[in-house]
DNA sequence: TGCCGTCATCGTTCATCGACGATAAACGAT
DNA sequence: ATCGTTTATCGTCGATGAACGATGACGGCA
């Protein structure tokens, strides 16, 4: 019921909350693995627009990059999307939650916003 | 499996990706209805700040505001939640299911990211 | 050695965000 | 009618984001 980590989970809704990153996503589920070529292929986007969509999915560690000779592969790095998955879970969770158990309302508040930003 | 609302998704996921907009929707989910000003007391924001956040939430759909008398009361909108639950839910699905079928690679892209950004 | 393909990074431009104070609108109470 | 409270909106500012072209680094290949 803490949460100083919800900088960490907005970094990384953050990082998935552009419709080319979601694509950039998606098609590394897909493919599993691949080099960055190909999706610049696959998009409508410059190759150094893509690259940094790569940059920040990766500074989010959602994926990870490795260079292979002379080009890079990326790929999804499951756990962090996995423990992601369990933090937006246990968001929608609690949101559920609160639909049940009506709440002491007045104080409820006062516990959750606690937190400084 | 067509997207085009993974602007939709982005948008939401983009509203819901900044720790204030976390805490009032944790709070939210908490205290089931309140009003502004208990929000604005419990974060350590300028009240204007809070209401452009509560306007961005809005305007994504994730909760409603109805004004009453002088206040104004904000409640979640737990359908849009429950659909942006699924939508995420549907994400790391597909993320999984790369893991398990190996993928036929090559046009596993191509099919992933042929819409246009 | 020198060229080419691949990718990352730099620098720039324009747009949007996050935060604030100030102001306006709406309402209840005096 | 006026005042105080509550909230939304406006205007501004600095910071960040998204996109691009140009340049640079690195590794294969002729």
């Amino acid at each position: 019921m803490d949460m100083p980590d919800d900088d960490l989970l907005a970094l990384r809704l953050r990082a998935l909350a552009h419709p080319a990153r979601l694509a950039i996503v998606r098609a590394l589920a897909a493919a599993d693995r691949c080099q960055c070529g190909e999706i610049v292929r696959g998009l409508t986007l410059a190759q150094s627009t893509v690259s940094q969509h790569l940059k920040v999915l990766k500074e989010a560690g959602l994926i990870t990059g490795t260079i292979e000779g002379p080009r890079s592969c990326y790929c999804l790095d499951r756990e962090s999307l996995a423990a992601l998955a369990t933090q937006v879970g246990t968001l929608f969770a609690a949101l559920d939650d609160g639909r049940r158990n009506p709440a002491p309302r007045a104080d409820a508040l006062v516990s959750s916003l606690s937190t400084p930003i």
